[in-house]
DNA sequence: AGTTACCCTTAAACTATGTTAAGGGTATTT
DNA sequence: AAATACCCTTAACATAGTTTAAGGGTAACT
């Protein structure tokens, strides 16, 4: 509970009482590996945030075949924002990469705490800024560049996860086949 | 200047005090089509608000091609985020596609109305909420589809978009040539 | 009104990436 | 400890997308 805390605290410091009240709406939830906190076709209850563990959202195409739209490790959030607010189905799903231990908001309770702490907005605010500001610079690499700087690209900005994540994962995130990835991996591996 | 107010109004009901205190910092711009409002290698010193006109919004790479990450037509926003909010230099160029009329706010002008008027951070958080879940769908388009199929969807959700842009602008954003989407477009119009 | 710049299309040759199939390795589960 | 599931790789073949070059059409500038 304490990591949440002190991840707020990073943007704008709360006092006690503040503290208090996002405490008590928050829940803890300890989540198995290939435990999944939301399917297609349910609504996204919970903004989720990590405090140890790792997490993937995807999507599944008519082939059967995952999309990986956003890994979330200590410290990220992870939610379907487009149901989270539009209490509408899902089309994702979030699964547990490893055991892992979770706080999770409700939709009602995060409105509550946005009324009762103004600064939430502006924590939220420069939160979801930085995720945006990142995912369009995954797009701009997704327009404009091959598998394999995509590849490298991934290694350089997200180092540590590629060390947690199996290839196959990394492959479904850049938008290509395992298999793929693998003669990526091997022309990298070569002399010249 | 009023569009904007009506804007915000759409999301949380501005008091007179507070549109006042909106509208004694922002300018109006008359832009030429083709002018460019901000340039690589520049700091993106504003927040656009684009009441009439189109603007791109590209990166170009080592080869001289362009690659647009954003379109901003009537009542959308425009901006390098990462370069206005950290003020390092921009690695993007925007530049309006017709002759326009915008709305634009400094930086630190944005930062003082979000002190004043603590609302004006919920209303950019929903914006930029918006637009995340928006560039969300286009990654997983990105990762999960053809190009035959990103073209379509393009034309389904920014109808009028697609009427006003040429299609070489389309197929930058795409992440296509213009002579693989001609191709696209030729299959899309024969008889099966 | 003429000229320039830009846009759209076509096609052939080429490159990047996907598909299918197979085998061996390693971690997890029973 | 065995069995299962998963992961990584390789290779032959198929498809998606790019490159280059060219021609004609239309909108923009002088």
């Amino acid at each position: 509970m304490q990591a949440l805390i002190e991840y707020f605290q990073g943007y704008i410091p709360l006092n006690a009482e503040e503290t208090k009240l996002v405490e008590s709406k928050i829940t803890l939830r300890r989540i198995k590996r290939k435990q999944m906190i939301l399917q297609e076709g349910f609504i996204c209850k919970h903004y989720s945030f990590v405090v140890q563990g790792c997490f993937k959202m995807y999507a599944v195409d008519d082939k059967g075949n995952e999309h990986n739209l956003q890994f979330a490790a200590e410290n990220d959030w992870i939610a379907d924002l487009g149901s989270f607010h539009s209490q509408k189905q899902s089309k994702l799903f979030i699964e547990a990469i490893e055991p892992s231990v979770i706080l999770q908001i409700e939709q009602q309770d995060l409105y509550f705490l946005y009324i009762n702490i103004p600064k939430l907005d502006r924590i939220f605010k420069v939160i979801i800024e930085n995720k945006f500001i990142e995912l369009q610079n995954r797009v701009l690499q997704n327009i404009s560049s091959t598998g394999q700087q995509r590849y490298l690209n991934f290694l350089e900005q997200y180092p540590k996860l590629a060390l947690r994540l199996p290839n196959t994962q990394i492959a479904s995130y850049l938008g290509i086949t395992p298999e793929f990835l693998s003669k990526i991996r091997k022309e990298l591996s070569m002399p010249q």
